[in-house]
DNA sequence: TTAATTCCTATTAAATTACTCGAAAATAAA
DNA sequence: TTTATTTTCGAGTAATTTAATAGGAATTAA
């Protein structure tokens, strides 16, 4: 499972690229309550999507957070890797969490790693292909393919 | 990430499986040496799986553990879900770990939920399918390979 | 100058995971 | 029948991780 961090982190860039085209900045209050996220909790989020280069910010009256990229560009992978969310099943196929097994001799001849490598290059190539926008887009297919036919 | 418990649980099923032609049991002191797991978590997991059928058992001396199904018949899902892994990314795409997310409305219609949902698909279709017998079989070929075309 | 807002460090709280303890019950073999 | 072996069971603890909070400094707009 993914941490709420990582969750919370796509929600507010989400929020944050359907505001992209007005070109203003949001406050973290109101990413905070549009999105039920703990204020402080988000705080901390932001800051650090920021520092990893995917917001910029302003600060003081007026001031708040703005995506650097745009929303084609920044990929759910990379989110989930920033905010510390493994993608892989198993420590001994992540790269970004890797850790041998106790009582793995040679890895390369595990079954299971095996199986579970092919887990998450699966996973990784929806996750890697799919953007802020490309979620934007399914949302509102979704709308539309339910308004055409309602239950 | 599975939790160890779901790791130890495979590879613990794994070393019954490779048993399981010589119809005899096998001893919680022999599965927890040979794959480093420690003997009273063995314990507890081995008589989780008992209990939901995926395991037989007899007590006392000479006594131990042995597969109630074909290693072909007993799915990684299935053992995943048993020991508690949960497979989804999130919990609004799980079956059995499932909570809404709060500031969902209708979550049908949330795109992100739509592409966790599509990771899951994905992974759940290749755990599914993949038996105890087919990893150990994973592993062989992988020897194979590897003593072909060495480092 | 004041109100609004992000920035920063530290701390705490809650939850989950990973185990451990100790003894009871069952069985095989001496 | 006794003893050694082994699973069973319920409870409890330790360690780790996650989630969240506290409080004030720094910066900016008006």
């Amino acid at each position: 499972m993914l941490p709420k961090k990582t969750k919370y982190a796509i929600k507010a860039l989400l929020a944050l690229a359907k505001n992209y085209s007005k070109k203003e900045y949001k406050k973290i209050s109101e990413i905070a309550e549009q999105e039920k996220i703990p204020h402080k909790f988000l705080e901390a989020i932001l800051l650090e999507l920021r520092k990893q280069g995917i917001l910029g910010s302003k600060i003081g009256a007026k001031g708040g957070y703005y995506l650097l990229k745009h929303p084609e560009e920044i990929m759910l992978s990379q989110i989930i890797r920033i905010t510390g969310g493994p993608i892989a099943l198993l420590p001994c196929v992540s790269l970004n969490f890797y850790e041998p097994c106790d009582e793995c001799v040679n890895e390369d001849v595990c079954g299971l790693r095996n199986v579970i490598l092919e887990v998450r290059e699966a996973s990784i190539k929806i996750l890697s292909k799919t953007s802020l926008a490309d979620i934007i887009l399914r949302e509102q297919n979704l709308k539309k393919s339910k308004s055409k036919k309602p239950t």
